[in-house]
DNA sequence: TCATTGGCTATCA
DNA sequence: CTGATAGCCAATG
């Protein structure tokens, strides 16, 4: 085991951080695309676990990753804060919702 | 070991 | 179509 630095996070954190770092501007992932692609479709939950959990807030976009369905699910700066900076990007809501949701659904290995 | 979690799927109104 | 509800499962602390 090499030692690492404090800013890398253990296993699945660390993954899900630098998978969410991946997403482009302008598209949205989900927990459960995350999950599949770290090889545990259902692991969705730790990922959000993950995001919250964050080492930086602004340095992983967790806004962009929403629920399968399309709604925003949780963010810890308040789901109107993940709505804003979503809307920001083109991407259009409807309640807490997205719409054309898969059209903006970015996928890991694609 | 237990409790917690930013989820997922399925089902119903 | 939207929303509400019920089980499930896996990592973190």
């Amino acid at each position: 085991m090499e030692k690492r630095s404090k800013l890398e996070l253990s296993g699945f954190r660390g993954k899900v951080l630098a998978s969410v770092q991946l997403v482009p501007r302008g598209r949205v992932t989900t927990y459960g695309e995350l999950a599949r692609f770290l090889g545990c479709p259902k692991a969705a939950r730790v990922i959000g676990q993950a995001l919250k959990r964050n080492p930086r807030l602004e340095r992983i976009p967790c806004h962009r990753v929403v629920r399968a369905d399309g709604s925003l699910g949780g963010y810890v700066a308040g789901l109107e804060r993940k709505k804003n900076l979503l809307i920001k990007e083109g991407v259009k809501i409807r309640g807490n919702k997205i719409v054309n949701f898969k059209k903006f659904l970015f996928q890991f290995g694609c």
